[in-house]
DNA sequence: GATGAATGAGAGTTCATTCAT
DNA sequence: CATGAATGAACTCTCATTCAT
């Protein structure tokens, strides 16, 4: 059925669809740059279209308008930042060790992908509104949360972790800890002199992987 | 007659001006929410000298242009944070309940200031190309800094806190905890509905408070 | 069929665009009108599109801001005066009446092109820093010189004219002439009532006719 | 009386008429600098006020509005070239010479003021609507006419001269010919390579004053 | 299907001018 | 008499969007 399908469509109309997808990508990926790199209102149309090597009417004829188009980025943010987390395969390190890969991993995954954080800051300074909107919004949630979750039941079932919290909680904090210093490395830099490079970012992935360490394997304050 | 008409005067502003002060102070303050609201490029000026009152002109002959006018503005958001930090004093709290507090409060502080995160959120989207211009940047560090360095100096006498961390790294960490749930709140919602209120808000404090006095008071790994 | 459709595609301009070239040529046109009768600072973007039956952003995306069409403006002033000079042959003339000739065309050339004119002086009144940046400056120069200096050297050769002087300093003169009249009718007609009409201008061209030939034919005083 | 008169203003209102004669000059002055420089549109009030160190709303209270202010700049202008002229006696040389004196005259007084051509060259640009409106506009005539009347009339008795001319032709003639290098210089250099120094203009005006001497002492083409 | 040509609406900014003290 | 404070109106320029081929 599904191979039926595309087949169907590459019968229909074979160069266009093949000229049509190219072209679909590239307006995507240059929506996704101009969006990240200059936030949605400083976002330009006709920038996308240029970087994207197609006309204007074609990019609208595909995307609808500059907020559908803003949304197809997004989206489109995501996918990409998850395809790029199937990387990491946390199975076969033991708990503790597959906290610290994970921490390190969710630090250099950010630095190494900026335009993710912008996307988020730009969705989050907007309200959310158009995230809300998209239909497959769940489906987008980390894949690392299931590697988490088995991390942190073998964790427990070795004994070696003594804090009840749900996987989400537990991406959460780690999260936090590797989204700000990226996030916000420009003001960090002015007002405190964080000027950091890339082994001070190491560094203090480290210690933030200590951090999460140190407290899963804690007892609870009695 | 004289003396208590200079006495009036101090207290109604300096006059013969109309109302110089009263007027600055408005367009900050409007300024602020604009910018906070819509980012940089989405902003009005139109809707600031609205909101402030006064005319576009009269914005301009005090302000100079967008640009300065947004500077103003991002100033404007350190300087009322940092008076609204004032209101808490560690100094006579033992060292971990001095963590738990000022966790807490940092919590609290982000969440009740949004338009704060808004800035800083807008201001690295745009490289953070004017906090780096703002003369008196260093001086707007938090006070809180210096309350954590005289925290960490007497949990390190009283030989409660066993780590060697500057103050500027530990505010960084409590930072990250406290400003990436509410900086990502709309995203984080939609994605993993972590819809929160108050309460929610509130149990997370207390485990992020936990996690820092944990890692603070555990000995290093040997 | 493909040539005379190529033919006719020639006459009627290039298509596939709306009506580019005749968009660009009104907006010439209007835009030197608009120049010469208001000045620089006088002249209303607006005003300009409206009169060429365009929008504003079609002319901006042409020429530029309002500047560059100044500029264009400047450069269609001259190409529109030189053209017209085009009518006027001299070869065939004997040296005086050459002369002649070229003092009356002259003289109800620049009547008839009082914006050629009104150009010239917003241009001075500027200080020339756009006639300077003018690519093609030097090919703009009056075809009047050639003619000048083949009258000149027959002149010469046939001992009327006695004097030694070169075209671009006779043309000077002979510009000199013809220009304040026209330039400056305003200010003469109220200051010294000379509100010339046709007839008046024809006999000052006479005058200023004789005046060149009896210098180019006298001796040089001893 | 006129002594007494003086008195009187004096006594009644001693620093304040002072002060104001000031003011009122300062801003005459600064008016004809920037209409000059600047052009009527291009010209800014604000400008004005400042150089002339006075307050807007004491320029309005002295002057009405940007109108009446710039026909008062053009008056000054004329004022001032008229009194600047007053340092030529033309009547105890003989007839050529006193010709040749007023054009070098002439030419120097061009070069040396040239806010004033670029007054003129403004109020032509804008039709001449103020020179008209100005209720002593006769009496700004040149008083070289006067001089040039009596040279004439001694060349022609003394069987020198053997033109009739009215003394207003003359002027325009030799006007025409000292303003048109000066008032033009800018695109004469862009377009003729004519850039010329004090040495040049004043070979120039040398060629000029024989060209009129030459046509005034020649006999009529019979 | 694809694009050059074109624009309505609105952005930031400035300017001559006038209150109110 | 003098001015700091204030503004309505207008200007240049841009942007998302659509027509017509």
């Amino acid at each position: 059925m599904h191979g039926s399908a595309a087949g169907r469509k590459v019968i229909r109309k074979k160069r266009g669809q093949r000229d049509s997808n190219a072209s679909r990508a590239a307006i995507l990926q240059a929506a996704l740059n101009e969006f990240s790199s200059a936030g949605y209102e400083g976002a330009r149309v006709d920038r996308i279209a240029e970087k994207a090597g197609v006309s204007k009417p074609l990019l609208y004829d595909y995307f609808g308008d500059k907020d559908d188009l803003y949304a197809a980025a997004l989206r489109e943010a995501y996918v990409q930042i998850r395809e790029a987390e199937l990387e990491l395969s946390l199975e076969e390190l033991a708990p503790r060790e597959a906290i610290h890969e994970l921490v390190v991993f969710t630090f250099r995954h950010f630095r190494r992908h900026p335009w993710f954080i912008a996307m988020l800051n730009t969705e989050n300074l907007r309200g959310g509104g158009t995230v809300t909107r998209l239909h497959d919004r769940h489906e987008i949630q980390s894949k690392l949360l299931l590697a988490l979750d088995d991390v942190l039941a073998r964790g427990k079932r070795e004994n070696i972790f003594h804090r009840d919290i749900s996987p989400v909680r537990l991406y959460l904090i780690i999260a936090s800890l590797c989204y700000f210093p990226v996030s916000n490395r420009f003001t960090l830099a002015a007002i405190f002199d964080l000027d950091w490079g890339d082994e001070e970012f190491g560094q203090h992935a480290e210690t933030v992987a200590e951090i999460v360490n140190t407290w899963l394997t804690s007892e609870r304050a009695g």
